[in-house]
DNA sequence: TATTCGTGGGC
DNA sequence: TGCCCAAGAAT
């Protein structure tokens, strides 16, 4: 095994070219690498895009980051359009994207960019995680991808490939300094953004969580658990804690075609959106009860949501009020609205409210 | 170091 | 169906 283990170690040396090949015809095509070399216009403006788009992949598939990214670079272009934006406009924008803080952080730092840094993003790790938002992960890979530099970008998907090509069998936890350690010897000199890229999107179509296409990797012959045959074992998963279950009570009040929300604090879950009255499921201890007087009725159908750290059962009361009381917001309930929510809103909503 | 932050797709 | 997971960061 020893003598195995040997042979692939100094097979490793290929290990960035053969991602880099295989990169070039099988990279996805995605939005923000539409890249134009010769305009330099777009050029100027590449590390605003990157910057966006790695956001919102936080945490979130590329599958559902598409459509946003589009939305969003249509309607700010630079930075300085973000930076001039209305937040609420970018937390509508960013409803049915989760993770809010990061729509919060989004715009602090372009401010930051816009003033302290006249639009400019810096390319230097150091400096870039030092804006709100950006990370160890988020940072390398800017710096990577967007301006060309050496970076070390390890996110899940270069975790479990590089676990899986040395046959770590720990769980990820246990092997993340190992991990970026040998990441970091195998990140190229010279167009380190593209063979994370290239890492990212073997990751995410052939050496995949579950079911992994082991028949069509370019690293067969390389990977040590596929050599051993315990790709399915690798990286070994930890148990997950069970998720506890929280009660609440939600608050829709409709005059005619307008419903009441209201803007969530801006710490907290769902940070700065908008939702209609809750209680009771978080620390709204300000509300502890109905927002407000009206003739609150409670519907026979109770709203089931999960969170990533806890399951939601939420009553929901309906009131017909005649006139919107003082301090509350009402909105017109169109499509606009809806698609300006948060997924628990829109689920509340769209099921208790009909036309 | 461990928790807190969403959501939709896939099996 | 319930559970797993996704280009992590902030506290």
């Amino acid at each position: 095994m020893k003598k195995l283990i040997s042979k692939s170690v100094a097979e490793q040396k290929n290990i960035p070219n053969i991602l880099l090949n295989w990169y070039k015809d099988n990279g996805r095509t995605l939005p923000w690498r539409s890249k134009n070399e010769a305009d330099l216009v777009f050029r100027n403006n590449y590390p605003y895009l990157i910057w966006v788009s790695e956001i919102m992949l936080q945490q979130t598939t590329v599958k559902a980051v598409i459509p946003y990214f589009n939305l969003f670079i249509d309607t700010w272009p630079t930075v300085f359009d973000l930076a001039n934006a209305k937040e609420e406009d970018v937390y509508s924008m960013w409803a049915g994207l989760g993770y809010y803080s990061r729509a919060r952080n989004l715009i602090k730092c372009a401010r930051i960019i816009s003033q302290d840094y006249k639009g400019h993003f810096p390319n230097s790790i150091g400096e870039l995680l030092k804006l709100p938002g950006i990370g160890p992960y988020t940072s390398a890979a800017i710096v990577a991808i967007a301006f060309d530099k050496k970076a070390t970008v390890v996110d899940a998907n270069v975790e479990r490939v590089m676990a899986r090509i040395f046959s770590l069998r720990k769980p990820i936890i246990e092997v993340k300094k190992q991990i970026y350690s040998l990441s970091d010897k195998l990140t190229p000199t010279e167009r380190s953004g593209d063979y994370a890229q290239a890492v990212m999107d073997l990751g995410a179509t052939i050496c995949r969580p579950i079911n992994p296409l082991c028949y069509r990797c370019p690293l067969n012959k390389v990977c040590l658990s596929r050599i051993k045959n315990i790709v399915h074992l690798v990286p070994k998963k930890s148990r997950r804690k069970e998720k506890p279950i929280r009660y609440g009570t939600i608050y829709v009040a409709t005059q005619g075609r307008y419903v009441v929300l209201v803007r969530r604090p801006s710490i907290g879950l769902l940070p700065n959106m908008l939702c209609p009255p809750t209680f009771g499921w978080l620390d709204d201890k300000a509300l502890l009860g109905p927002p407000f007087a009206a003739s609150w009725k409670i519907s026979s159908n109770k709203i089931y949501h999960a969170f990533t750290h806890f399951k939601l059962v939420l009553s929901v009361y309906k009131a017909e009020i005649s006139k919107i009381p003082s301090g509350s917001e009402a909105h017109l309930f169109d499509q606009n609205l809806i698609d300006s929510l948060p997924g628990l809103a829109k689920k509340v909503l769209t099921s208790s409210i009909k036309f």
